[in-house]
DNA sequence: CATTGCAGACTACAATTGTCAACTGAAATT
DNA sequence: AATTTCAGTTGACAATTGTAGTCTGCAATG
């Protein structure tokens, strides 16, 4: 994990995060049991739960208001770019080009994407 | 996970499917137990358990001989590529051209891969 | 100012995961 | 044949995860 975290965001915590993550500012806890509730059906309690194991797992900070403001403290790239590397050392041996040969092999890509990927990787110097 | 899997192969899990990736043919326990107990430092008993959670999983058959051969169900190819599409749904949108362009701009890629994989997608119709 | 609603803290509880030990019966060894 | 060695099975136990209930005190609202 980003060595910022005590330990690794899970499936139902990175919910919170990418909702986190989507706001511009700082959210109180009203906000995202709203968003929440609606999106994933969960019930507060399981909201409250996940936003205190992320703070408490570093990935979240709180900031003392009239109530607490919740904002993520590693950043979404931060984030996808170790969750990828984990990836790629876990299944790939280290090797980030088998990873994209297996996308590129397994239909992973459509045509639209390989174009746009042709175009990326002219570019590029 | 693969849809011939009940569920997730697990970290731990994972290192037993690699060995029997890398075999040619099915393995005995004996031999698996060598290996990881050598590479991981994993008590016989540990070893039992994951092969025995492999099997009930539906990720690993076992072959009656006079004692029981192990050998993969699911393919390397198939658990790397159902991983990698996992990761792009639940990070990246079900984006794929994201999780390269988080690889390009998060020096996740070597020089080398660069140019390799300028090759690939130059020569991908 | 009394009432209500909810944030925040604490507790709970089943399922999964990482590790491993104990037992049992068959195969190998002496 | 008696002994030893494991494979295979079952059980175990702590930590993590998904999901949620309860309680307490403040803040908004009538």
């Amino acid at each position: 994990m980003p060595d910022n975290l005590a330990s690794k965001i899970t499936d139902s915590e990175l919910e919170v995060m990418k909702l986190l993550w989507r706001a511009k500012d700082a959210l109180p806890v009203t906000v995202i049991r709203e968003q929440l509730q609606e999106s994933k059906g969960w019930e507060p309690a399981t909201i409250k739960t996940l936003i205190a194991r992320l703070v408490s797992k570093g990935a979240v900070r709180q900031e003392k208001r009239n109530v607490f403001y919740y904002s993520p403290v590693i950043t979404e790239k931060e984030y996808s770019s170790w969750a990828t590397k984990d990836l790629i050392a876990r299944i790939y041996n280290g090797k980030a080009r088998d990873l994209i040969a297996s996308l590129v092999s397994s239909d992973g890509l459509s045509q639209d994407d390989i174009a746009e990927l042709r175009d990326m990787f002219k570019v590029e110097e």
